[in-house]
DNA sequence: GCAAAAGTGTTAGCCCTACACCCATGT
DNA sequence: ACATGGGTGTAGGGCTAACACTTTTGC
């Protein structure tokens, strides 16, 4: 037990995070040195299986060995914040588009495991970003693809460090979003259906947030759907159209409250 | 200016923030080392001359000597964020009722002055808070109150370091929760009269945001605001019925979209 | 023909808007 | 009395929710 506070206080002063008084107490009023990592929770949606996905990567190294966790990195010198989400969304993931924003920031002590324990080493604050994908497009770039893969958001275990609460802020993020940002034009492909646009409004905010056929109206009279005429047919039943999102359109509905839902 | 420059890497050297190659360029992919700062962009209402206010400090020392900036500080050991947060709030502003939370991380290189100037020093990062307080129950805590004031949003002058940034995304925040939270009556005193909740949407909101009379129809309907018989004259005209906000009766409307406005 | 999926239509009730109007007070 | 600010009422247009109905396909 002393041999290892020992060791703690040790490193801290090695690395200059820790210094004492004469008494050999910790200063009061000492500013606290960060680590900044920045954690990505990316989003994406399997219209055909109607399943809310989460990118999660298995974690190789203490701490939390073999945990799940969102992918992230610490930040290198001269990066911005932004830049090391993509440089480690990147590493993991092959995409086309991908609408990114920042979500929270995680900085409380005691947060990583790797702050020595008795909070007087270096501290390691998260910058959470949320991310959307579109499943179809989205590569993952692993040669072993049990490190790095598709969770159904419906069933997520217990992950590294407090990215649990990470995801719960990202989750909420996701639903509000979907109500008042056109963000679901992020997710599905380039043409969709109405009902692939309906089923991701069901599988995110579940089942009874609306009626199909005045969801459908609601948005159609709004007007920033384009009808491209093409049709596709999945198996029986009568063919669907396929529609475009168009920005264009949309653009004077922008901070407009509540144009979906 | 090659002093200057020196002076940096012996700095950095000596905390050592800054490693070298055997090249005397800097290691690549190396981590950054932070300092964290929090900044609280804290906003009131003057109800009585409709001014949508926000509290500044000058600053004493450089960077930016003698510009306005938001009361921040840097995160001590052991401290938590929005205990550092609070910590300098209370040295500016004692209050009674505070509604606080995170707002934004601004983290990128260069954004600090007392970064070195190749940016490869110690990084300086800003979580920003957004605070509102009720302007009858603040008092400034300086003996030099030339030091700490209220401003006018509307006329904000040049900030030290991106504060005019930060004051844009905690407008625009503010604007937002208006419209679906009832943060307003974390700025209105305990009792107020309905015009006085009208004037600070309108303040805040733009004048042509909605009618008063409908305004006021539609919110007594929720049921959330207690009328408590009790009556304010304020000059001329007929005396105001003062109302009190009812936490319990508005929480079935958590999370509902769109209540106000 | 029939089931399944897509798409259209209808109706009643509600809410929002834009006003007009009435009420209580100070001078 | 009348100006001033507080408060109520109402007619209409538009939107929503709920549900019935039609169309187009595969088998």
């Amino acid at each position: 037990m002393s041999a290892k506070i020992r060791a703690v206080n040790i490193d801290a002063y090695r690395s200059n995070k820790l210094l004492m008084n004469p008494m050999g107490q910790p200063r009061q009023n000492h500013l606290a040195d960060f680590k900044v990592g920045v954690d990505n929770v990316i989003f994406s949606v399997d219209t055909h299986l109607h399943r809310l996905l989460v990118l999660l990567v298995k974690r190789e190294d203490q701490p939390y060995q073999n945990y799940w966790s969102f992918p992230g990195t610490l930040v290198r010198m001269g990066e911005t914040l932004e830049g090391a989400a993509h440089r480690i969304l990147s590493e993991k993931i092959a995409v086309k588009n991908l609408y990114l924003e920042q979500l929270y920031t995680f900085g409380n002590p005691g947060r990583d495991p790797r702050e020595a324990p008795d909070q007087y080493g270096v501290r390691y604050l998260s910058v959470s970003y949320f991310a959307l994908i579109r499943y179809e497009d989205a590569q993952l770039m692993s040669k072993n693809l049990s490190q790095v893969s598709w969770h159904n958001v419906a069933a997520i275990p217990t992950l590294a460090f407090d990215h649990n609460q990470i995801l719960d802020y990202g989750y909420q993020r996701l639903r509000n979003k979907l109500e008042y940002s056109p963000i679901a034009f992020e997710v599905l492909p380039e043409l969709f259906t109405l009902n692939d646009l309906f089923q991701l409004y069901t599988t995110v905010l579940g089942e009874d947030f609306a009626d199909y056929s005045n969801f459908r109206s609601r948005l159609l009279k709004l007007g920033f759907l384009k009808d491209t005429g093409q049709k596709i047919s999945k198996g029986v039943g009568r063919p669907a159209s396929l529609f475009r999102f168009d920005a264009r359109a949309f653009a004077p509905l922008r901070d407009k409250p509540l144009v979906f839902v």
